[in-house]
DNA sequence: ACCAATCATTGTTGTCGTCAATAGTTGCCG
DNA sequence: CGGCAACTATTGACGACAACAATGATTGGT
């Protein structure tokens, strides 16, 4: 019988739902959950994006798009504009309160990183980085 | 400002999410889900195995074994027999039909790898399964 | 000036994770 | 030996979340 952990696929299902637990846990005292720190983190590469882009990138429903802009306007993280030349469109961008929280929770996110790759060296995590981004951009542009 | 996939543990995170969505698309067919999937997956690596131990390993809680465990055993993949010298206990196993669903989802679990890690060589592969594997086993004994 | 397509939004449904409560059973310790 | 704490499986409840359909406003094409 095969391992419990033989299949590449499977065994980043499983650590790619520690990994969540463990980030979620310190986004916690933000009061944010993955979702919404995924949605800054690609705030911060654009500046300004319409929701729809939102759900295409991130893979969300654009149903989710909308709460969870919703919640992060709340928290003033956010704001909602009017699209240039398409009024059906809002245009969402980080506010300056925004990438300041989006700083701290990085700071957060390397400390899990860290922790997770605790049993690998520092030429080794560059290695896993490196074939995991190559595996992300082919099925998503 | 960083870009979207500098952090490893997010891209695990990210990754981790898509490779489960094709898990589940493949384990369809078989009216399983992937946590159905990774409870065969346990118990064909030790011949049963208590519910509590099931949800120890597998990092679910005991009500969703049971209700895992229920589901198994109406298709007939999984019985449920009398633990020796514990009464409360009942010990879960695979049967020869469950054994026979696991060999065919073994397939298909193949197969997802595969479609997931196209990118990498076979040298690739082999090393991101090490690297994986070694921080899969720091975190569960 | 219509008609299909698009964007944000709301609502619905099923699943999941977490937590509390229960019944039966065990082991410990007085 | 008796009683109490701890443990097993189970049920039920609640909130969070994902996937999907439906709506209203707006756009672009023809």
């Amino acid at each position: 019988m095969r391992a419990l952990h033989a299949d590449t696929g499977y065994l980043l299902y499983r650590l790619g739902l520690h990994s969540g637990r463990l980030f979620n846990a310190t986004l916690e005292e933000f009061g944010l959950r993955l979702r919404h720190y995924a949605l800054l983190r690609y705030l911060a590469t654009v500046e300004g994006a319409l929701q729809r882009e939102l759900s295409d990138r991130l893979g969300y429903d654009p149903s989710a798009i909308v709460s969870l802009v919703d919640d992060l306007q709340e928290l003033g993280l956010v704001e909602r504009g009017p699209a240039p030349g398409d009024r059906r469109s809002r245009i969402v961008a980080l506010t300056d309160r925004g990438k300041d929280v989006l700083r701290d929770t990085d700071k957060g996110s390397r400390r899990v990183t860290d922790e997770l790759l605790a049993p690998l060296t520092p030429g080794e995590r560059a290695t896993l980085q490196s074939l995991l981004a190559r595996v992300a951009e082919a099925d998503r542009g």
